[in-house]
DNA sequence: ATCCAGGGCT
DNA sequence: AGCCCTGGAT
């Protein structure tokens, strides 16, 4: 045995053994200014845009977010006009994004930038963390980002990257793990210029240090990453395993009349508040006539007749593996349009309603059948 | 068809 | 710890 104790680490003053990131930080800043991809958000001088960008690319990939936000901008260019809007038009134009609870999360933090902030968003963490939708991750990326406030922003690309570079084996499903990243990064962050900073870690995770095909001969990076040098760059980062799937059968009910479908609000949880066609979720698909018959007829409060299945579409969300059945069905008498409950809809009304694309699916389905 | 990436709230 | 959505990769 060799002693080892005589040698305190080198970088005693730091929290983590590995390479320094005086040697580290220009050899990232530099890639990235050479690198990073030229996104509608980047580079502007609007801490509104900044926002948006910011709730859409939580959970979202960038691909998925670049239309919506168009649209989105398009639709409320500016802080003052989301304010002002009501929760159903956010919501709308949120439709096909997904975790519609950012969407009424937005508008009220935008609400508050405008009483409590002078329509501009807060420089200080706290301010920042104490916006609806707005945690740790975010409120670190619209400092840095707006502002150049020398906080880390910690999201699953930079998790990738520091567990990847110094070679970090706990599992980032632990809190205790996250609040490790986190001083990591903080010690790493680059003060003087957080926002490129955090961008460019963001990048490097989301381009190089991708989760199955990490492009490692361009990374930057390559010659100070401990799981490169291990070969472990795809063990990382670790994390629990996921949930059972459960399986869900929706069984919906599909009135058709001049080209027009009939649309109710879901009650249940999973995408409450979406318009969809009428019906009710069950365990499996037994007696899926009968139960749909009985809930319409509570429903609408009309003779109801199920006839053949039209379409099957699944749908995923999170855990639950849903299978959309499509009934066609035929009513007496017609059941009448009621206020934010029941609505006619051409495809046209569609667009202009707060729907799911699992409901866009089904919809797509049914048009494709009628030609 | 299945797997998996991606933050905040309760 | 459990819950929420969509789409791209495989």
């Amino acid at each position: 045995m060799s002693p080892r104790s005589s040698s305190p680490p080198a970088n005693a003053s730091r929290s983590f053994n590995g390479p320094d990131p005086l040697n580290l930080r220009p050899l990232l800043l530099t890639w990235y200014l050479k690198n990073h991809r030229q996104l509608p958000w980047r580079g502007v001088d609007s801490d509104y845009k900044v926002l948006v960008s910011e709730f859409m690319l939580q959970q979202t990939q960038v691909a998925t977010v670049l239309p919506h936000y168009e649209r989105f901008l398009t639709r409320f260019p500016n802080m003052v006009s989301l304010a002002q809007a009501t929760e159903e038009e956010v919501e709308t134009a949120w439709s096909g994004l997904g975790y519609y609870r950012r969407a009424r999360a937005l508008r009220n933090a935008a609400q508050q930038i405008v009483s409590d902030h002078e329509a501009e968003v807060p420089t200080d963490f706290e301010d920042l963390k104490a916006l609806p939708g707005v945690g740790d991750y975010t409120a670190a990326a619209l400092g840095s980002i707006i502002h150049d406030e020398p906080y880390a922003a910690v999201d699953g690309n930079v998790m990738r990257v520091l567990t990847r570079l110094f070679g970090i084996e706990d599992s980032i499903s632990n809190t205790s793990t996250q609040v490790k990243l986190r001083a990591l990064a903080q010690e790493l962050l680059e003060p003087e210029q957080a926002g490129d900073w955090n961008q460019a870690m963001m990048e490097l995770g989301a381009t190089v240090c991708a989760p199955k095909k990490p492009l490692c001969s361009v990374c930057p990076w390559e010659e100070h990453c401990v799981a490169h040098a291990k070969g472990i760059a795809l063990d990382l980062p670790k994390k629990a395993k996921p949930k059972a799937t459960v399986e869900v059968h929706r069984i919906a009910g599909v009135l058709l009349e001049e080209g027009r479908c009939l649309l109710t609000r879901r009650t249940e949880k999973l995408l409450y508040g979406t318009w969809e066609l009428p019906g009710l979720d069950l365990d499996s698909p037994e007696g899926a006539r009968e139960r749909l018959r009985e809930h319409l007829e509570h429903k609408l409060g009309v003779e109801v007749m199920v006839g053949n299945p039209l379409a099957r579409v699944r749908h995923s969300i999170t855990h639950h593996r849903i299978q959309v059945h499509g009934y066609a069905i035929k009513t007496n008498p017609k059941p009448r349009n009621k206020k934010n409950e029941r609505i006619w809809a051409s495809p046209g009304d569609v667009a202009n309603l707060h729907t799911s694309s699992m409901t866009i699916k089904l919809l797509n389905a049914i048009a494709k059948l009628k030609g």
